[in-house]
DNA sequence: GAATGAAGCGGACTGTGGTCCGGTTGCTAC
DNA sequence: GTAGCAACCGGACCACAGTCCGCTTCATTC
């Protein structure tokens, strides 16, 4: 499983170069290694020197490249969420486009709760820098800001698309799961709290 | 300063007797010893091994007594927290009883968001435990509860007052402050959503 | 294709969270 | 008072994240 080729960061042309050749090499070879072992013992039990040993560098070209074991978890978690952007983006409705505003948000909160829950070990692993300044994350309230205004809703619209997904971070479903809130029951909140912020005069 | 007495854990009367003597007063100097270095300090800076020495216990009592880096945190926090909590449960109004509800979960999130930032790397060395078995949040939820419950809120009010407080997470306000976006910024949009949640249908 | 310097590399080393277990101490029953 | 025992204590020990620095490799220039 979880063998779909590594992206590579796509140069994004006219910047100074980015990565010597041996670098990038390392890279990919590090992130290979790195979503094998999460995939086959979980993310929890995966240390630097065994990420290090399996891609076949030393320990200190991970650090090099990650900056720490959080940064390289957070780099996992996005190339695994990739295909889930591209289904928001460009997949069928109503998760992607084609259906109404209402409609794709109802389905976003659905699909990215699950994603979530799926990635939980991921997004634990890759702590505060998961919730901060991973792609992933702007993606998600970008998506929803964009739903916000197409809905209509006035005011300071970015804060209320990040106060909206606040709820669905990992941390908090943990706690509520384990206060035997089941995920039906947290998906009913969500979408409670979507319409009204929506319907908020 | 934070000289304030170590507060016991008031041995709720009929239990089978919680501690023996020694341990108990091994937590109590443990407590102290912790919330003075990191006073002095700052939490990030505080080790274990520091905390027991200060103490003048083995390092081995520490892990004993608390179970982790982040539950002797979170004891450290809920001390720090105890003065708060008093001014909102029996406080002069608004924070305290005496105003109308509104206006009591208007105060309770503006002095909420201080006491956050306030014990901003405090919650941060908590890690998930602060945002989550923590007797402080559940404080902050089950008022918030009461509140929505006063203002006449109806659906399942406590994930909406779970979904309310989320945003004020102090992973989150680092996100957002580390974006620029001021503590103005971020009451306000608190308060916007705050009355939707109230005002929605 | 040789020189050169910057970027990269590896693995020994350090600091800290967390565990373990032989010895100790405070309670209870008699 | 004392015997017995469970809870507790301490600090040596372990695992793992993260640092450091001398050596190597890549790319560029002539």
């Amino acid at each position: 499983m979880s063998d779909s080729p590594v992206l590579l960061p796509l140069p994004l042309a006219g910047e100074p170069a980015s990565e010597r050749s041996d670098a990038a090499r390392n890279r990919a070879a590090l992130l290979c290694a790195a979503q094998q072992l999460v995939a086959e013992n979980g993310a929890e039990t995966v240390t630097m020197d065994d990420v290090a040993a399996r891609a076949g560098v030393g320990k200190g070209t991970v650090f090099r490249r990650f900056g720490s074991r959080a940064g390289l978890m957070v780099a996992v978690l996005d190339q695994s969420e990739a295909h889930w952007q591209a289904q928001v983006i460009s997949g069928p409705p109503p998760l992607g486009p084609g259906a109404t505003p209402w409609e794709r948000l109802e389905a976003f909160g659905r699909s990215r709760l699950e994603t979530t829950i799926t990635h939980g070990d991921l997004l634990r692993a890759a702590g505060a820098a998961g919730s901060r300044s991973s792609p992933a994350t702007s993606f998600v309230v970008q998506h929803v800001h964009h739903l916000l205004l197409e809905l209509g809703v006035t005011g300071d619209v970015r804060l209320l698309a990040t106060a909206l997904m606040a709820p669905l971070e990992i941390e908090l479903l943990d706690a509520l799961r384990t206060k035997g809130i089941d995920v039906e029951r947290i998906l009913h909140g969500w979408l409670d709290l979507a319409r009204r912020i929506v319907s908020g005069c």
